[in-house]
DNA sequence: CACCTATATTGACATCCATCAATATTGCCG
DNA sequence: CGGCAATATTGATGGATGTCAATATAGGTG
């Protein structure tokens, strides 16, 4: 194999040679670890219907009691979703009398855009 | 509890009724089961530090042996997680004589911040 | 062809996660 | 206070997933 450095900008092709670090190291482990809790709560489907029916909701808000029937899924189930969604930091939860809800952190949706042009 | 029909408007406060299904249905299970398969992709943060590592890499690119040492990841685990970025359409696989790099697919990041705006 | 290197695939295993049933909590109302 | 309605929590369970060891494949070189 022919030595190459980091430093080396060259385009590597089939003749060339592999496995040089590169300098930047990207992703810290800790950044990564960060980052994936937002897409951890994105990654299943129940959850992003949660998200679009509270998005779409009168004053962009909905309580759970609206959000069982349309997913086909029990309360419980439904309340588990939703407290990943705003430990995640994209829901917040109000509670006005018996009735609890929610509706998108302003600003969530875009902050993870971000993030993703950070990668 | 006082009646309230779907093309009610009011604003629901305690005193008020609930359980009103919204006349927009949101996102439908399908659409939901295709965008989650990228958040699924994005849910692991050695994934992440893949994308941040190729993004990174000379001309935009790395090959595996590039990507094995940095995560402090076996090689077969290494190839499953680029197949499943692969599979989800953010990277792109090159072989190049014994090597095979990988990158971005443009735009693929982009389109992502665009699903979320339209979640 | 024989051998080596880089990468991919397979199988096994431990862990995580979505779901439900049952129960607890909270708040309203009589 | 007693009861009811809405939501949250707990425990259990089946299925998905990340990881590694072992093996297979493909391409380059002698």
């Amino acid at each position: 194999m022919v030595p190459m450095t980091a430093s080396d900008t060259r385009t590597r092709g089939t003749d060339d040679v592999c496995c040089v670090p590169t300098a930047v190291p990207g992703l810290s482990a800790e950044e990564a670890a960060r980052h994936v809790l937002v897409f951890k709560a994105l990654s299943d489907p129940n959850r992003l219907r949660l998200l679009s029916i509270v998005k779409a909701g009168n004053d962009g808000e909905a309580c759970v009691c609206d959000l069982t029937a349309p997913l086909d899924l029990g309360q419980p189930t439904v309340s588990h979703h939703l407290r990943i969604l705003v430990d995640a930091g994209l829901l917040q939860r109000e509670k006005r009398g018996t009735w609890a809800f929610y509706s998108l952190v302003p600003g969530s949706l875009e902050r993870i855009a971000a993030t993703l042009s950070g990668i």
